[in-house]
DNA sequence: GTATTGTTTCGTCATTTGGCGAAATATAAA
DNA sequence: TTTATATTTCGCCAAATGACGAAACAATAC
């Protein structure tokens, strides 16, 4: 019983069903989906550890950055997880995330979204401090 | 996203795996359940209600029975989530609940089932005072 | 080497969740 | 009608969870 479970609290959140959804077209690293969930890095890291030790979703490192995506070969219990929920969560009119935003952070480098979001901090930071 | 969350959640949940385990050869009432569980009554009917509310389980009263039993008819969303969990549950080497005890609870009349936890409850208050 | 930068880990906090007992509710039994 | 009993609701507590910032890590850039 011990894998459903993990893979039921794994996708028992907000958050972790909407970085699967948006890794439906092909994986995404660490700073674009920090982007597209608008939390904390350190939050969706944690996020994102939590459905890889579920198996619901594979990681690739490519110098400074992490690459999540879909898993291409998974037990036969995360599989028929994946597939539950690519079939339920399009459905229905409330989008799951805004599909413009997903465009554009797929078309954007990686390196442009995270200084992006690090001189946002930044700039926050300065006008916290005056 | 809504639905696929409220199941996800409804099945992050150990005791309520169990419970959905147990309804797979059919309806249980609740103080059925409470035996196979070991867990209090107002605990097990709090699980059966988020169960119920995810459209997870139907209910069927009898005078003072409540019985649960998996749904006949539900949305493609839940009736993905119980036939992915009816396909993952029953793998592995661990038990999900102790078939004998089903097997019994199966076989007692709720009468004396539920007799059995509220004369064992009484008895306890009763040496707990002395 | 040192500095920069993307990610992860750690510590902390507020919220949610799962558990129980007691009281309330609903229904059968006496 | 009164009593007994199966279930639910309420109030409370302990543990788990999700969020963040600061600090630690890892890997490139200078």
């Amino acid at each position: 019983m011990k894998e459903p479970l993990t893979i039921a609290k794994a996708l028992a959140d907000a958050s972790r069903l909407k970085s699967l959804f948006c890794l439906r077209e092909g994986e995404l690293c660490l700073c674009q989906i920090v982007i597209l969930l608008g939390l904390a890095p350190a939050t969706v890291s944690k996020h994102m550890a939590i459905l890889y030790q579920a198996g619901l979703v594979e990681t690739r490192k490519s110098g400074r950055w992490v690459y999540y995506r879909l898993p291409k070969a998974s037990s036969p219990c995360a599989r028929g997880a994946l597939s539950w929920i690519a079939r339920s969560l399009p459905k229905g009119k409330t989008q799951i995330v805004d599909e413009k935003k997903l465009r554009k952070v797929r078309g954007t480098p990686q390196v442009a979204l995270c200084r992006y979001y690090q001189t946002l901090a930044h700039n926050l930071l300065k006008s916290a401090k005056t």
